[in-house]
DNA sequence: TCAAAAGTGTTCCAGATACACCCATGT
DNA sequence: ACATGGGTGTATCTGGAACACTTTTGA
């Protein structure tokens, strides 16, 4: 699990890391503006953000007062790479390994990964992140990542079946091992009523919402 | 339950039905605007608030651009008649039979009903709420007021004293029948760290999160 | 043939649900 | 005595958790 930074492009603090951010302007909404820095300063286009906070200390740049609303998005890197540019140095970091950040930007990302671990744990929003077909090992590595916590492979794959979200395909992946695993996809039908339900993806006694 | 409004106090919608809200001043956190504006308009003070969401859409004050960071509390009516002052004319409607209101304030409404709900099925919020001693039924009849749902007593008195949350008192309560119902007390001490835990304090068949 | 990853089944337990009767007491 | 609301117990079922062996196949 990774996050995507960059180098800050104006003062203060130039230079130093800071997430993707920039000012709104006055005919856009939050959700245009989001949409409209992210594309400037990393090239990626098309992903689906979601509002996590306001955040307004009067102190929090020490220069003047700015407010920040910001929001997230979950993106598999693999399938980003051709837009990734490189105007502003954006760069994913291991998200246990990544730099200090300017402001109360890391605040942000605590808050951001809290939320995400939230909503996966409640809702198959993981599920959206993968390649069209992926398998079931893909998939529990993406769990693995999001709650650095190893799940059993059995109960996994009874419960994520269990949902009834996935079909299972002929087709078998083979770069992952020898015997191969099998290719899901995702029931675009089932999907959208499910996703608001109340499902429990991540085993209960371990308590991920602290 | 009810939702509280008041009559806006400027242009343009001057006198309709609003959301308490106001300006964020120079030197001011959101939180800190938010508590200042509830008690000038209000009266009300100490009241926990959340922040909501962030609305800006460019449109959604046809006179000029806003943003309104928005925060929500859940308090209890009774608790709080001596603090209600007069002075903006603030008014408890039942929430399902509120006035229209103006710009996007119904979708602010919306927004925080459907996140009490969604946090209220999985955290013990709600037992804040009561007064310090409350009965199982005054309980019950708050998570009936929140839900639109009748609860079975004998599940719902299970459920809520499996969490270890409340303490029995000797006395009883005659207020509300002849027999008279036990009062409880938070358990202080437990309620700290449970508040975070993951319980599901709803049937799960109702899925109360659409 | 062996190493490496995939796939699968069973038992046990906790918690959820549905459901009905007795208790205490003020009138 | 009776009406009103409070309190409790049981059977059943579903879902979660723990746990170990067999299968496939490329090297």
């Amino acid at each position: 699990m990774k996050l995507l930074v960059i180098h800050r492009g104006f003062e203060p603090e130039m230079g130093k890391w800071s997430v993707v951010g920039g000012f709104l302007q006055a005919d856009e909404s939050p959700e245009d503006s989001a949409a409209r820095i992210l594309k400037q300063q990393t090239g990626l286009e098309g992903v689906y953000m979601q509002q996590l906070k306001a955040f307004g200390d009067p102190k929090r740049d020490p220069m003047e007062r700015v407010l920040s609303i910001t929001y997230f998005a979950l993106i598999d890197i693999d399938q980003y790479t051709e837009q990734l540019s490189e105007e502003y140095n954006p760069e994913w970091f291991l998200l246990k390994e990544r730099p200090e950040l300017i402001f109360d930007h890391n605040k942000m990302v605590e808050a951001a990964l809290k939320k995400i671990r939230y909503m996966a744990a409640l809702h198959p929003v993981l599920f959206e992140l993968l390649p069209e077909k992926f398998t079931l090992p893909h998939l529990q590595a993406l769990y693995t990542a999001v709650y650095d916590f190893e799940f059993d492979k059995r109960n996994f794959s009874r419960k994520v079946l269990s949902a009834n979200l996935l079909i299972k395909q002929k087709e078998k992946d083979k770069e992952g091992s020898k015997k191969g695993a099998y290719y899901y996809m995702l029931d675009k039908s089932q999907y959208k009523d499910k996703l608001q339900s109340f499902l429990n993806f991540v085993p209960s006694p371990n308590n991920f919402l602290l």
